[in-house]
DNA sequence: CTGAAAGCGCTAACAA
DNA sequence: TTGTTAGCGCTTTCAG
C-alpha cells in the first residue's frame, strides 16, 4: 500500500456509481440487481457488466432499511464444541439454502444472561425469525421474543412452555425410556454420570426422567458423578473408575452424553470388564464417533439434523402443517442398543 | 393469539415511541441508549425507564446506515463439524467480547465458489472486518476482499500470498518437521492416510511437506489412502486395515487428522500390533479427544485458539504490532510425541 | 419497460 | 445539556 490512510481512503461503491457507469437510472439498476420487475435484456446486460467491472457489492443495510425486509435468521445455541450443535446448524443451513434466508449464529455458553445479550444484539438487526435452543430463558429474553413479532422456534427440547413454536424431543421421556429398557434387560444397580453444568437443562431432564423410570421398578440411582470441562473422553474414563471403585457391584452406567460414555467404554474394555454381561453402558446423542469404537455404545439419537431442518422450515414459512405459528413438534428418539446392553 | 394476522400486526417500536413516552427528544433518547454525549442523570433515567417499559430494541439497520459503522466481523470457515473450527471461533469470540464487535459465522463447505457466495452476502452487510480460513479463494473473492477497504485476515495457513493480513502456521513446514522426526526415530516404510477432499489445501500442504522431508532422507511414501465422508474414527480403522493388508511391512502411518489417527490407533491396539515398536503413528491437530485414548497419539498442535485470538485482535485494531494491515504472523506448532512414536 | 419523488429509523453536525 | 436539520443508500410507489 502506498497511501497514508489505507483503510479510510476507499469509499464503498453505491448504486449511483453503477448508474453513472452504465448510463441507466439508479432505479433500474436496482431492479436488475434484485431480479425484480421487467427490464429489457440489453439494459440488464449493460448494468450487470458495469456492476461486475466496478466490483459493486450492494449495501444490504440500506436495502433492508428501505424495504423493511431482512433475509437473516438468528440462531442461538449454547456451544459449538458440543458436537451436537454443529449438526443442528447444518440442518438449518441445508433447509434455508433454497429460501434466500441466511442463518446467523450466536453462542450463549450455556448462560441465560449471555443468551439474553446475544438475543438483544441479534434482534436489533431485525431478523426474519429466531431459532434458539431450549425453553429456559430469562424473563427479559422471553419478553423480547414475544414482542419481536416474528416466528420464534425453540428447539431440542419440548418439556416446557414455548414462546411460540417448538421442535424437539422430550428429554424426560428419553430418560424414562432408557430406564425402562435397562430395567427390562435385568440391570438393577445403576449409576448416572453427567455434566456438572447447572444450566444443561436437557441433561437434567434426562436424569429426572431416568430416575422416574427406575422408580417404576422400585429402584433408585445407586450413585452419581458429575464433571465439568476438559476432554470428555478422559473425564468419562476417570468418572467411570471413580464410581466403580466406590461401588464395585454396579451393573449399569448411564452417561449423559456419548463422549463420556465412549471414554467409560474404553476404560472398561481395558480393565477386561465383561460388557454388557457384568456391566451395561449407555450414552446419549447418537454421535458418529461411536461407529469407530471397539463396541457400539448403546445410545439414543437426538434427531439433531432433523430438528434443524424442521425449525428452519417453520421460520421460512414452509412448515408442512401450513400453520402460522405456535407449532409443537415432538420427535421420538429411537434407542440403539448397540453392544453394551445385554439383550433380554 | 387472538388477532387474525398474528405476524404482521405489531409494528416494531422506534426511537420516536420512546421519545414520546418519555417526553425527551429522539436525539437525546438516542444518546442515552448509546451512552454517547452528556445527558443529565434524571433525563437518562426517564429514558431508560420508558425504553425498558416499552420493550424497545434499537434498530441497528438504521443506526448503521446513519453512522456508517457496523459492529459485525464476518468469519468464514470451511466446516463446523471438523472440531478444529469451533476452537478458532471460540478464540475469536473471546477476543472480540470486550470490543463491542460481534462475530458472524458463515460456512463454505470447503468450496471456493460457496465461499465466494457467502463472502458476497456478508460484505453486503458492510462488516468491520473479515476473517477467513486459508489463502485459496476465487479471483472474484480476492477482488472483493481487496476492494472492501476493511481489515482482512486469512487464518490457519501461511503458505501463500495473503490479500492483507495472515495468521497461521505453515502446514508445509509442519509436514516437513513431522517427517524429519519420524525418520530420525528410525522409521523407513511410511504411508500417508488422509481426506480425499481436493479442497483441503492444508492437508495437501502437510502431505507435500511431509514428502519433501522424506525425500531429504532418500525416502518416498510407500502407500497412500484417502477417504471422504462418514465417521472419521471408523474410516481411520478401515483405511489402516487397508494399507496394512496391502503393505504388511509398513512401519509408520501418518494421518492427516487426529480423528482418523485415533481410529487407526484403536484398530492397531485391538490387533495386538506393537505401537510404537513395530508400527509408529501420528496425526495432526492436537485435539482434546486424544487425551482419553489408551495411548496418546503423536500429533502437532495447530494453535487454533491462539490463531483466532490474534486474528480478532488484528481486526479490532488492537494488534500488538500496532501495524495497520498487511501483518504476517506465523506460529510454530510443537510436535507432541505421545506414545506412538518410539524415542530415538 | 423506465424514471422521479419520498422516506425507511437512525445519527453526525451544528445550533441553541 | 438538549434540540434541529439533513442525510446515510436503498426500495416503494406512482407516474410516464
Amino acid at each position: 500500500m502506498t497511501s497514508d490512510k489505507p483503510r479510510e481512503t476507499r469509499r464503498a461503491l453505491t448504486l449511483r456509481d453503477v448508474s453513472e457507469a452504465s448510463g441507466v437510472s439508479e432505479m433500474t439498476v436496482s431492479r436488475v440487481l434484485r431480479n425484480s420487475g421487467d427490464v429489457s435484456a440489453s439494459t440488464r446486460e449493460r448494468v450487470l457488466e458495469a456492476a461486475r467491472r466496478l466490483g459493486y457489492v450492494p449495501n444490504k443495510i440500506a436495502g433492508a432499511l428501505a424495504s423493511q425486509r431482512v433475509n437473516l435468521v438468528a440462531v442461538i445455541v449454547p456451544s459449538l464444541s458440543n458436537l451436537v450443535f454443529p449438526d443442528v446448524l447444518s440442518g438449518i443451513s441445508a433447509e434455508l439454502e433454497e429460501t434466500g434466508l441466511q442463518p446467523v449464529f450466536g453462542v450463549s455458553n450455556y448462560s441465560a444472561e449471555r443468551e439474553e445479550a446475544v438475543l438483544y444484539e441479534m434482534l436489533s438487526w431485525r431478523p426474519t425469525g429466531v431459532i434458539l435452543a431450549g425453553l429456559e430463558h430469562t424473563d427479559a429474553a422471553r419478553a423480547m421474543l414475544r414482542n419481536a413479532g416474528i416466528p420464534i422456534v425453540e428447539i431440542m427440547d419440548v418439556d416446557g412452555e414455548p414462546v411460540d413454536s417448538v421442535v424437539g424431543i422430550s428429554h424426560r421421556r428419553a430418560g424414562l425410556a432408557m430406564a425402562r429398557t435397562i430395567v427390562k434387560a435385568g440391570y438393577r444397580r445403576i449409576a448416572f454420570l453427567g455434566t456438572k453444568m447447572p444450566h444443561d437443562h436437557r441433561a437434567r431432564k434426562r436424569m429426572e426422567g431416568f430416575e422416574a423410570g427406575l422408580a417404576e421398578a422400585g429402584l433408585e440411582l445407586v450413585d452419581r458423578e458429575f464433571y465439568s470441562g476438559g476432554s470428555a473422553l478422559k473425564k468419562g474414563r476417570e468418572m467411570t473408575e471413580a464410581v466403580l471403585s466406590r461401588n464395585p457391584d454396579l451393573d449399569f452406567l448411564y452417561y449423559s452424553n456419548d463422549m463420556i460414555g465412549a471414554g467409560g467404554l474404553l476404560w472398561c474394555l481395558e480393565q477386561g470388564i465383561d460388557v454388557p454381561g457384568r456391566l451395561g453402558l449407555a450414552g446419549f446423542n447418537g454421535v458418529d464417533l461411536l461407529e469407530g469404537l471397539p463396541k457400539r455404545l448403546a445410545t439414543m439419537d437426538a434427531c439433531r439434523h432433523k430438528i434443524g431442518r424442521i425449525a428452519a422450515r417453520i421460520v421460512s414459512g414452509r412448515s408442512e402443517s401450513g400453520q402460522i405459528g405456535g407449532e409443537r413438534i415432538e420427535l421420538t428418539p429411537q434407542i440403539q442398543l448397540g453392544d453394551t446392553i445385554r439383550q433380554a
